[in-house]
DNA sequence: GTCTATAGGCTGATAGAC
DNA sequence: GTCTATCAGCCTATAGAC
């Protein structure tokens, strides 16, 4: 029975190598530049014999999608590993931005582009495993134990939280990616300015 | 003299029936749809004569995102003349939310697409009239009229605070814009949640 | 100024030979 | 499974007649 698991080898090697062009290209000069025809040429095949190996083009920005979900999983999971609740919140909001500015259309791809697309694929990951909000539910956690030990205004709603934590870490990538030079203020600084501001708050005393 | 300005009259006014179709398509079916063949046959006019017009399709998407953005300074200026900062800092920030919900594709067209087209827009605005920053200057004002009052962190910078405000609102819009249903709350409840937030904190107790 | 016609490109996807 | 050839379509922009 060797030889029809070299073949499948062989498949899940051309197939592999179709991504990592596919990575390169759209990575480099951005998803609306990744053609088949690009791609073939890269690996050396012609554009038919992708047809082969994935259903369409839309299939393989979708795959590009999955891992990149799971690389951000990733960025992000030591920082979701702390013991307190409070570091873990930081951490995971810097390391979300850290993989956003380091990943530019890679997050263009899996955050602004197309919001079908975007949907769909968080939904489907969403059934499949359960991983789909997996980076929003590591914010809500650490809000929940958070509220447990009495640090956050008593009834706070740390859904709600964790959606406005996500949303404002996601509006400093993207609004980066949109006019890297409009802010002034670099990334990183940006991102400790937020997160005080979310923690601790602007104004001097807090209004009853 | 009247046929000269007879003439001028009818060339602006093909000008502004272009530009009204290109709104109409872009807004309904984004930026990418639209296509001087597009814009030609819903005036009735040939794909050619587009030309004598404006110099190319991306010319007409530049006067697009002018248009936005006046559209979006002039949404905003009934907020930004409140007298108190704190009340013009809140209403600025619910007014831009408003505008990028109501405005989908133009809020995309004009923030998300393209780094290289945005940051050209905004710097060529800045330079012809100053108002490229002039949405970020009445934030700026409003939190320089709170520090001078001494409502805020004494040493605080305000220009970085206004940046952080605005990655925030920005934040919301394009989260909600990429993935209407995945953050689940809805976006005037996310723009209350995070404006609280910002100036308030969300931490019972500020740390020393 | 507006038209028709067209250059010169690009795209995703498929048929059929091997 | 991979190839070549091609379909059927899209695009921006221009040349030249009127």
């Amino acid at each position: 029975m060797g030889i029809a698991e070299r073949r499948d080898r062989e498949r899940a090697g051309v197939r592999a190598r179709i991504l990592e062009a596919s990575r390169a290209i759209a990575f480099t000069e951005g998803a609306s530049a990744l053609t088949m025809r690009k791609i073939a040429e890269r690996i050396e095949y012609s554009a038919a014999s992708l047809y082969q190996h994935f259903e369409s083009r839309e299939a393989i920005v979708r795959e590009l999608c999955r891992d990149g979900y799971a690389a951000l999983l990733a960025s992000v999971a030591p920082a979701a590993a702390a013991a307190d609740p409070l570091e873990r919140l930081i951490g995971i909001g810097r390391a979300y931005v850290r993989f956003g500015m380091a990943n530019p259309e890679l997050y263009r791809l899996m955050f602004m582009e197309d919001a079908a697309l975007t949907t769909a694929l968080y939904g489907a990951l969403e059934e499949a495993d359960g991983s789909g909000r997996a980076a929003l539910a590591a914010l809500a956690g650490a809000l929940d134990e958070l509220a447990a030990a009495g640090r956050l205004a008593p009834g706070a709603n740390t859904a709600r939280l964790a959606d406005a934590f996500w949303a404002a870490v996601h509006g400093i990538v993207s609004l980066k990616l949109a006019c890297p030079h409009f802010p002034e203020s670099p990334a990183e600084e940006l991102t400790e300015t937020t997160i005080t501001l979310l923690l601790h708050g602007a104004l001097t005393r807090p209004s009853p």
